[in-house]
DNA sequence: AAGGCACATTGATTATGATCAACGAAACTT
DNA sequence: AAGTTTCGTTGATCATAATCAATGTGCCTT
């Protein structure tokens, strides 16, 4: 991985100057001119919550990068069960490189901005540059291991436990730099709690009533439903048994 | 993906001519010159059942190609709670690129023939290969997928979908060349009911009472505890809710 | 052959979380 | 302002799987 903090800015597409892709996402891999090719084929879109990015069982057209918000990650079962299996955030990288259907849906879950792009543009450029290949890979076995610290959760975890858990994970991820100190987080939850509940294997019930339970104890603040402020991450992280 | 049909068998190492790992699994993407390099560092081994490949929390020291037998990937909380996030079957390669240290146990689950090497040997085989990348790549993904998938049976499967899920996977993993018939399947089960509960996120009196159950009602035969013939395959997919 | 151990099964009871049901609050529509 | 819809909370009851306990089976060791 090449540093390239000495490309000026003016070398760049416009759209690529300010973008968090750039500099922590899969566009960091690429050359000026690569950049200049893919940007010639992007397009940046807003989207609504529930907006689909694409669906389980037809063909993926579009690879995104996320610039803002949070994408869910579903299955669901032939009955309507239904388990979120993944939340992405800014700036991932979202897709299924070397498939051509999905097996997931792909949903907006909060106001989402993402940077689109036709898969056979990537395709070809992940052929043409291993530096590319080598930063999906490294995104690819993070995932890999979020997905399998998330199975503990799921198999082994009291709802009380899981409901921490979530809270955990998206206070840690939703807006990383303003962690690291030991003063209270503020946050909006990116998702209903049925969507909660989909995500923890549990029933919107049990999620509001462990929710109400953190709440007594003083765990959290909820104001509005959505927004919540943990006022000691180490004691959410003890409840989440990590 | 260029095709090695014409290699000479000659031109290869001897321990990697008959090798599952040069047909399916990451060795088939090196070129004969870069098999011969890794070859000179390589060590077979086999292995009983317990025995650990690499453990949570401390170096990886070597990867591996599984030749034969079944691995599994364990995740275990502060209170001895376990989960297995995992399971790996021939020619399956086994490690973690890109990190000094495992997040995750891994350890045989049934007698074992591995064919082993320094993580540095890799490591740098991987920056001269791009091709070797992109296997890596591919498999990494197929795991993503599938722990994926796992998490549905976690979170949203009934204690009786989840042993005939566990049942099916066993069935169509550990001799993939025996499927594809209507016939009868029979196999060894690679786990104990322990590891199995720990695999499906249920005690072991459930998994007993389950594949009771399932026995009770024909859709499965169990000889000496391990053995098991499933009848149709079909039915069997159903009860899994798949 | 007797004893010990690991692994699995089966039964009785309990507890956790699901289900069913009612209600509350906020944001729409009209 | 009244009605409707969506989302969340709370309570009562039920069902599924966990826990506790006893027993069975095969395989060691001695």
């Amino acid at each position: 991985m090449s540093n390239r903090q000495d490309i000026h800015n003016s070398d760049l597409p416009i759209v690529c100057r300010s973008c968090e892709a750039r500099h922590r996402g899969i566009c960091g891999s690429l050359e000026p001119d690569q950049l200049l090719q893919l940007s010639k084929h992007t397009t940046r879109r807003t989207l609504e919550p529930g907006s689909t990015l694409f669906s389980d069982a037809s063909e993926i057209k579009n690879f995104s990068n996320i610039l803002s918000g949070v994408v869910k990650l579903t299955k669901t079962l032939s009955d309507g069960r239904q388990q979120i299996v993944g939340l992405q955030f800014a700036p991932d990288f979202i897709g299924r490189p070397f498939k051509f259907e999905s097996a997931i849906d792909a949903e907006a879950a909060t106001d989402l901005t993402v940077c689109s792009f036709p898969k056979n543009v990537l395709d070809k450029l992940i052929n043409d540059s291993p530096a590319l290949e080598h930063q999906i890979l490294k995104q690819t076995l993070t995932e890999l291991d979020e997905a399998r610290q998330w199975m503990v959760t799921l198999g082994r975890k009291t709802a009380a436990e899981k409901v921490a858990s979530f809270l955990w994970l998206i206070a840690t991820h939703i807006n990383p730099e303003a962690l690291d100190s030991n003063k209270p987080l503020s946050f909006d939850l990116p998702l209903t709690r049925a969507n909660i509940a989909d995500f923890l294997g549990l029933t919107i019930e049990t999620v509001s009533r462990q929710m109400t339970k953190l709440r007594k104890e003083n765990v959290i603040a909820i104001e509005n439903n959505r927004h919540v402020t943990v006022h000691d991450l180490n004691r959410l992280e003890r409840r989440a048994c990590l």
